[in-house]
DNA sequence: AATTAACTCAACCGCTCAAAT
DNA sequence: TATTTGAGCGGTTGAGTTAAT
């Protein structure tokens, strides 16, 4: 004898997710907080499966998300966590606030491992490689902003230097805190920083835009009746967010001190895994 | 302006493991 | 104790977007 089954599939909605969903996703975590993802399609009205109401949630409306550029300091974090601990996205995301496994995942596979290669560095051991292997550079990327004019099929396979980086730019959004109701799934954080629809150039946030699924809740009517700014986007405080880099570029500084000391590595690592 | 190629990233899939029964 | 499920994770896919030609 097991649980009870789990959500039946069929009639399910798959796909991108509509402005309404997303509305009737956050309103219900809101309201009860996170988990219990299997009977939460039911009770929030939502024809989806609960893991993917949970992977809606985890990756794109927890208000905690930061989005915008990953920065150098970022960058650096994401490489030397992953030489620790190799594809655990979900620890290495631990690390780095705001940001999610997902994201890293994508922004690792897309860009960082390519920009290892490129320095002549194995990104799955971090190590230099035998002999300097090139990347393969697209032809988007060698000849944006240059007179690169060759032969794109060419291109695509010339040998070429280290690739220059390019900014990650991720989806724009805004920012800001909220209080959601606590309860047991709310154990790591009980202040949100989420979006909001007005407050955010209020807070000195206004260097982002409002765009995307966002801008449709709190501007639109279908059913973004501006439940975020109804349900309570409190104004922002200062926070360690702000600085929420700190703790663990500190830690990452501390690392590159201790670097040649193996064990003390080994030790880091283990730590992020209890 | 149209076509092609490259890129991004949200979403899905399948697996593992702990918890519930 | 065995069975079954829920939750979480990493890998992969593909639609949409952007840039080059």
């Amino acid at each position: 004898m097991g649980r009870a089954p789990c959500c039946t599939k069929v009639g399910l909605h798959r796909g991108p997710w509509t402005p309404r969903e997303d509305t009737l996703l956050v309103n219900y975590v809101q309201t009860h907080g996170e988990g219990h993802w299997r009977s939460l399609p039911n009770k929030a009205v939502l024809h989806r499966c609960g893991k993917s109401c949970r992977l809606r949630w985890m990756n794109y409306l927890r208000p905690d998300i930061k989005r915008g550029n990953i920065s150098t300091d970022e960058d650096d974090l994401i490489i030397r966590l992953h030489s620790l601990l190799g594809n655990r996205w979900s620890l290495i995301a631990g690390r780095l606030p705001g940001r999610t496994d997902n994201e890293i995942k994508n922004y690792w596979n897309t860009y960082l491992s390519k920009r290892l290669l490129s320095q002549g560095i194995d990104p799955n051991t971090h190590k230099k490689l035998p002999k300097p292997v090139v990347q393969q550079v697209s032809k988007r990327k060698n000849s944006r902003g240059s007179n690169n004019k060759q032969n794109p099929k060419k291109a695509k396979t010339t040998l070429e230097p280290a690739v220059i980086p390019k900014v990650h730019l991720p989806k724009p959004s805004k920012v800001t805190s909220i209080y959601f109701p606590r309860n047991d799934s709310f154990d790591q954080c009980n202040t949100f920083s989420t979006v909001c629809s007005s407050q955010g150039e209020e807070e000195g946030m206004g260097t982002q835009a409002i765009q995307g699924p966002w801008s449709e809740y709190v501007s639109n009517g279908e059913n973004g009746t501006g439940f975020l700014s109804e349900s309570g986007c409190h104004p922002r405080v200062p926070s360690e967010d702000d600085n929420s880099l700190d703790k663990p570029y500190e830690e990452y500084l501390q690392l590159l001190k201790a670097n040649e000391d193996q064990l003390q590595l080994d030790a880091f690592a283990e730590s992020l895994l209890i």
